[in-house]
DNA sequence: GCCAACGTTGGC
DNA sequence: GCCAACGTTGGC
Protein backbone atom coordinates (compact mmCIF):
# COMPACT_ATOMS: atom_id res chain seq x y z
CA UNK A 1 0.00 0.00 0.00
CA UNK A 2 1.49 3.46 -1.23
CA UNK A 3 1.27 6.28 1.15
CA UNK A 4 1.95 9.55 1.13
CA UNK A 5 4.00 12.04 3.38
CA UNK A 6 4.93 15.87 3.78
CA UNK A 7 8.71 16.69 3.70
CA UNK A 8 9.40 20.27 5.08
CA UNK A 9 12.93 22.00 4.20
CA UNK A 10 13.51 25.59 3.87
CA UNK A 11 14.33 26.92 0.09
CA UNK A 12 17.13 28.74 1.01
CA UNK A 13 19.24 25.50 2.27
CA UNK A 14 17.70 23.03 -0.02
CA UNK A 15 14.71 23.74 -1.87
CA UNK A 16 12.88 22.05 -4.92
CA UNK A 17 15.05 23.01 -7.63
CA UNK A 18 17.82 21.77 -5.72
CA UNK A 19 16.54 18.26 -5.87
CA UNK A 20 15.71 18.98 -9.42
CA UNK A 21 18.93 19.51 -10.25
CA UNK A 22 20.27 17.01 -8.14
CA UNK A 23 17.96 13.88 -8.96
CA UNK A 24 17.86 12.04 -5.72
CA UNK A 25 19.07 13.37 -2.00
CA UNK A 26 19.45 11.85 0.71
CA UNK A 27 16.88 13.34 3.44
CA UNK A 28 19.74 13.98 6.10
CA UNK A 29 19.45 16.20 9.28
CA UNK A 30 16.09 15.46 10.66
CA UNK A 31 17.08 15.57 14.66
CA UNK A 32 13.43 14.71 15.97
CA UNK A 33 12.51 11.31 17.19
CA UNK A 34 9.01 11.50 15.54
CA UNK A 35 9.92 12.72 12.19
CA UNK A 36 12.85 9.80 12.17
CA UNK A 37 9.78 7.13 12.86
CA UNK A 38 7.86 8.15 10.05
CA UNK A 39 10.76 8.13 7.85
CA UNK A 40 11.24 4.26 9.01
CA UNK A 41 7.86 3.58 8.08
CA UNK A 42 8.26 4.79 4.28
CA UNK A 43 8.49 2.69 1.63
CA UNK A 44 10.45 2.83 -1.86
CA UNK A 45 7.41 4.54 -3.75
CA UNK A 46 5.67 6.40 -1.31
CA UNK A 47 5.22 9.84 -2.55
CA UNK A 48 6.35 13.14 -0.46
CA UNK A 49 5.09 16.88 -1.01
CA UNK A 50 7.83 19.08 -0.51
CA UNK A 51 7.28 21.92 1.51
CA UNK A 52 9.16 24.58 1.75
CA UNK A 53 9.11 26.59 5.24
CA UNK A 54 10.89 29.51 6.62
CA UNK A 55 10.79 31.73 3.75
CA UNK A 56 8.83 34.58 1.86
CA UNK A 57 5.68 32.04 0.55
CA UNK A 58 5.43 29.01 2.42
CA UNK A 59 3.88 26.26 1.20
CA UNK A 60 4.08 23.04 -1.61
CA UNK A 61 6.55 23.34 -4.38
CA UNK A 62 6.33 19.92 -5.61
CA UNK A 63 6.23 16.14 -5.41
CA UNK A 64 9.39 13.57 -4.93
CA UNK A 65 9.13 10.14 -4.32
CA UNK A 66 10.78 7.93 -1.84
CA UNK A 67 13.55 5.61 -3.75
CA UNK A 68 15.81 4.25 -0.83
CA UNK A 69 15.20 3.00 2.42
CA UNK A 70 17.01 2.89 5.84
CA UNK A 71 20.05 5.09 5.01
CA UNK A 72 21.95 5.86 7.66
CA UNK A 73 22.23 10.19 7.67
CA UNK A 74 25.71 10.18 7.50
CA UNK A 75 26.08 13.95 9.07
CA UNK A 76 25.85 12.52 12.25
CA UNK A 77 29.14 11.46 12.42
CA UNK A 78 30.85 14.33 10.55
CA UNK A 79 32.01 16.80 13.57
CA UNK A 80 32.09 19.47 11.07
CA UNK A 81 28.20 19.19 10.38
CA UNK A 82 25.67 21.34 12.55
CA UNK A 83 23.93 17.82 12.15
CA UNK A 84 26.97 16.29 14.24
CA UNK A 85 26.03 13.78 17.21
CA UNK A 86 28.09 13.00 19.35
CA UNK A 87 25.78 10.54 21.28
CA UNK A 88 25.28 8.22 17.97
CA UNK A 89 27.66 5.45 17.16
CA UNK A 90 28.49 3.57 14.10
CA UNK A 91 27.50 0.60 14.65
CA UNK A 92 23.87 1.44 15.94
CA UNK A 93 23.53 4.24 14.04
CA UNK A 94 20.64 6.67 15.82
CA UNK A 95 19.51 8.42 12.71
CA UNK A 96 18.35 6.97 9.60
CA UNK A 97 17.04 8.24 6.45
CA UNK A 98 15.30 7.80 3.12
CA UNK A 99 16.74 8.59 -0.37
CA UNK A 100 14.13 10.90 -2.23
CA UNK A 101 13.58 11.58 -5.73
CA UNK A 102 12.60 14.48 -8.12
CA UNK A 103 9.51 14.35 -9.44
CA UNK A 104 7.91 17.21 -10.57
CA UNK A 105 8.04 20.77 -9.63
CA UNK A 106 4.29 22.20 -9.25
CA UNK A 107 3.61 25.38 -11.87
CA UNK A 108 1.97 27.33 -8.89
CA UNK A 109 3.51 26.79 -5.42
CA UNK A 110 0.29 25.85 -3.13
CA UNK A 111 0.38 28.70 -0.38
CA UNK A 112 -0.28 27.54 3.02
CA UNK A 113 -2.88 30.42 2.95
CA UNK A 114 -4.00 28.92 0.48
CA UNK A 115 -4.20 25.25 2.03
CA UNK A 116 -5.88 26.86 5.16
CA UNK A 117 -8.76 28.00 2.96
CA UNK A 118 -10.02 24.51 2.40
CA UNK A 119 -11.86 22.97 4.52
CA UNK A 120 -11.77 19.31 3.60
CA UNK A 121 -7.98 20.14 4.83
CA UNK A 122 -8.63 21.40 7.78
CA UNK A 123 -7.72 17.88 9.52
CA UNK A 124 -3.96 17.85 7.83
CA UNK A 125 -1.04 17.50 10.55
CA UNK A 126 0.48 20.79 8.54
CA UNK A 127 -2.52 23.06 9.37
CA UNK A 128 -2.45 21.91 12.62
CA UNK A 129 -1.82 24.67 15.81
CA UNK A 130 1.77 24.59 16.43
CA UNK A 131 2.12 21.55 14.12
CA UNK A 132 6.81 21.93 13.51
CA UNK A 133 6.87 18.16 12.39
CA UNK A 134 9.69 18.04 9.50
CA UNK A 135 8.34 14.62 8.20
CA UNK A 136 4.80 13.77 8.31
CA UNK A 137 1.99 11.46 7.47
CA UNK A 138 -0.63 13.10 4.28
CA UNK A 139 -3.60 11.39 3.98
CA UNK A 140 -4.86 9.49 0.31
CA UNK A 141 -7.81 11.94 0.34
CA UNK A 142 -5.87 14.62 1.61
CA UNK A 143 -3.19 13.86 -1.17
CA UNK A 144 -6.04 13.17 -3.96
CA UNK A 145 -8.09 16.38 -2.66
CA UNK A 146 -4.67 18.47 -3.53
CA UNK A 147 -3.59 17.69 -6.85
CA UNK A 148 -7.12 17.23 -8.05
CA UNK A 149 -7.92 21.27 -6.18
CA UNK A 150 -4.73 22.77 -7.35
CA UNK A 151 -3.23 23.14 -10.45
CA UNK A 152 0.27 21.40 -9.85
C1' DG B 1 9.24 10.93 37.32
C1' DC B 2 8.40 15.94 37.69
C1' DC B 3 9.06 20.28 35.88
C1' DA B 4 11.67 24.62 35.09
C1' DA B 5 14.83 26.37 31.98
C1' DC B 6 16.45 26.41 27.73
C1' DG B 7 16.65 25.55 22.61
C1' DT B 8 14.32 25.11 18.12
C1' DT B 9 10.81 25.65 14.60
C1' DG B 10 8.46 28.37 11.66
C1' DG B 11 4.68 31.70 10.62
C1' DC B 12 4.00 36.37 10.65
C1' DG C 1 12.96 40.19 14.77
C1' DC C 2 9.10 38.53 17.60
C1' DC C 3 6.90 35.01 19.84
C1' DA C 4 3.90 30.81 20.47
C1' DA C 5 4.28 26.07 20.61
C1' DC C 6 6.75 22.25 21.12
C1' DG C 7 10.94 19.21 22.32
C1' DT C 8 14.95 18.28 25.21
C1' DT C 9 17.85 18.55 29.18
C1' DG C 10 19.08 18.05 33.74
C1' DG C 11 18.56 18.96 38.79
C1' DC C 12 16.03 17.24 42.40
Amino acid sequence: MKKYWLLKSEPDTFGIDDLKKKKREPWTGVRNYQARNFMKEMKVGDLCFFYHSSCEIPGISGLCKVTRVNQVDETQFDPRSEYFDSKSKKENPTWVCVEVGFVKKFKNLISLTELRKEKKLSKMTLLQKGSRLSVQPVKEEEYVFITKTFKI
